[in-house]
DNA sequence: CGACGGGTTTAGATCGATCTAATGAGATCG
DNA sequence: CGATCTCATTAGATCGATCTAAACCCGTCG
């Protein structure tokens, strides 16, 4: 029923393969024949058959996008920068939302490679096996991790340096005067959560101060405010300061601050990580460490694109640096006259 | 080089055809030998190319996902639901985030149709060309309209009442008190706008009260600051109370009211519309209505796949309720002791 | 004993493109 | 004039699955 290259063939009276030819570009063909071509192809309407063509030349132009939780901010701004990329190539991305679940995750990686991908982003699950990548990869399917990275042996990698992005926050603390400085967040088990953690501990030695309490909890605002509770009761010294493991995490530890009678901004000062666009909306303002979401998904489509195009370069590992931004929930003076960001949100 | 159903048939002793039985779980073939390819195919570690299968089958499992703003949480959050629907079924989805920009938008559906998707979700960007959906239809490819509907003739949508949304918004400050209630938000171009407009003009005529300001601007929190501007310099009298078209535009509302030293809440009624996560969470806590987002992520999902089931049967429109949730934002008494939304935000 | 029948299996065509290797048509040249 | 060389075009195989229609096996029955 739909219109075929045999079609097209038939009505511009020249062969199938010619009208490949044309449909690909290629100068072999004449200039009046092509045009001929082009009209047949308008003339009947014909939609290009990209995965019957993929069959004979094993390449689909597309890619499997898995991310572990699409509702969190930070992933949705680094997939419209990847779905950003990726348009300005022409590819297009299956969708995979893992919810942090590694048994979807493993489900929609298979359904994928069944769809034949050309390759694979992926920001692993919690739980993930760490040789999952390295597994694919070996596989002949090309993964560029991105911002979790796998310890299941070299490859591709685009993120941001969370070591250095803590030390930022920590020192920024610091620098203020603050001696009780806690940290509230996620475990080890991610790399993210480790080098977060190392950045922390490592900032605090390095300026001769006891590493302060560390309470951990998934980064969510529910948790972010009971680890508030955990944090002022039955601990000989309250903490001035809290480091939060990200923006959601912070905006939770603000809440429980209020809701146990404390100003964050003046009785204590909170710092979270990110920068999404809510950081600047909340009341007191986030201070907090920007690692542009946007940015690491553009770049980690590119990186894949170049992969794909040689998959025997040598491995490259992207790390953007992280940038302080300082507003108001620290206290001191805001050094960043702060425009409300131009997000839309219509529907 | 990878392995195909010739490799299975070849190993397993049987022909092509019984293989491909096999896979397809067909009850044609005697148990002793399903076992046997079965045990083929785990050997060889085969992948279904799913691609070649389709060019024979005509049907990809793939449907595409035209989405015009990922970065909203209202929109991630519908897609969360998609994915969750498409998942349990069996299907992956393209994503495509147009921006709102219909050449984008044009451009991602050809891509998709050269993909030969067997169906498109879609919620058009603004400036969409009506017929959009329709030519999609006639052309042979079913479409769910996710949200906005464009008014190119019937098909297939999945949504809220927005009208009655609003209309539920203007009752409750009706209800509190308040005679001069202004409204702030989209224009009439897309049809969640005219229907929520619409649904703010009736009330207010239904109780007898004239039709307050009506402020213009896109739904962000920049443009929702600005507004309030507009709303409370040269008028004869000042609004006790703001409509927003939503949540993102309220959040701006709010701000705009604190930046000349309003408190919303207690000087000026604020209502907002989509009850996304930051809702409950922005102090004061934002009163607003409830409409469902990964419910009907999930409802336009299942529809699409009827569609594509059979494409013959007659349209279907699902319209979801939505849900008046008073919180802080309007003074008065909760009704609601808001838990913290569990939304995860790690990474 | 041959026809019949249900239960399995299979050869070969097919889907819509691309690729290879060969062919055809002119132009150029010794 | 025939050989050679471009430049343009094409027949037919091919990718990896499915589908059709026929064949096969084996027991049963008239």
């Amino acid at each position: 029923m739909p219109t075929t290259v045999k079609d097209i063939a038939l009505s511009a009276g020249v062969s199938r393969a010619t009208v490949s030819l044309v449909l690909r570009d290629s100068p072999l063909v004449a200039k009046s024949t092509r045009e001929r071509v082009r009209l047949a192809i308008e003339e009947l309407g014909y939609v290009y058959d990209r995965a019957a063509a993929n069959l004979r030349t094993r390449s689909t132009k597309t890619i499997g996008l898995v991310v572990c939780e699409i509702t969190n901010p930070f992933y949705a701004e680094m997939t419209a920068g990847i779905d950003d990329a990726l348009d300005q190539a022409g590819w297009v991305a299956f969708l995979a939302n893992t919810a942090e679940s590694p048994v979807r995750q493993d489900r929609f990686i298979a359904r994928m490679r069944e769809q034949r991908v050309d390759g694979l982003l992926l920001s692993p699950a919690e739980g993930s096996d760490p040789e999952l990548a390295s597994r694919i990869r070996s596989a002949g399917l090309p993964v560029v991790e991105v911002l979790r990275r796998l310890d299941g042996g070299p490859g591709d990698y685009v993120g941001t340096d969370f070591t250095t992005g803590m030390k930022l926050a920590a020192e920024h603390l610091i620098k203020l005067g603050h001696k009780q400085i806690a940290y509230v967040g996620a475990k080890r088990q991610m790399s993210p959560g480790r080098d977060r953690l190392a950045g922390y501990v490592d900032a605090l030695r390095r300026h001769g101060l006891p590493v302060g309490q560390i309470v951990h909890c998934r980064p969510t605002r529910e948790e972010g405010a009971q680890a508030v509770d955990r944090l002022f009761e039955g601990q000989p010294t309250d903490p001035t300061a809290i480091l939060c493991y990200n923006d959601v995490c912070a905006f939770g530890v603000m809440l429980g601050l209020a809701d146990r009678g404390l100003v964050p901004g003046e009785d204590v000062a909170v710092l979270g990580f990110d920068n999404i666009a809510e950081a600047g909306l909340y009341r007191p303002t986030l201070s907090t460490i920007e690692i542009g979401a946007r940015r690491i998904g553009e770049e980690a489509a590119r990186l894949l694109l170049r992969r794909i195009a040689a998959p025997k370069a040598s491995f490259e590992s992207i790390v953007l640096p992280p940038r302080l931004i300082v507003r108001t929930s620290c206290g001191g003076q805001t050094t960043e006259g702060e425009a409300l960001p131009p997000q839309s949100a219509g529907h």
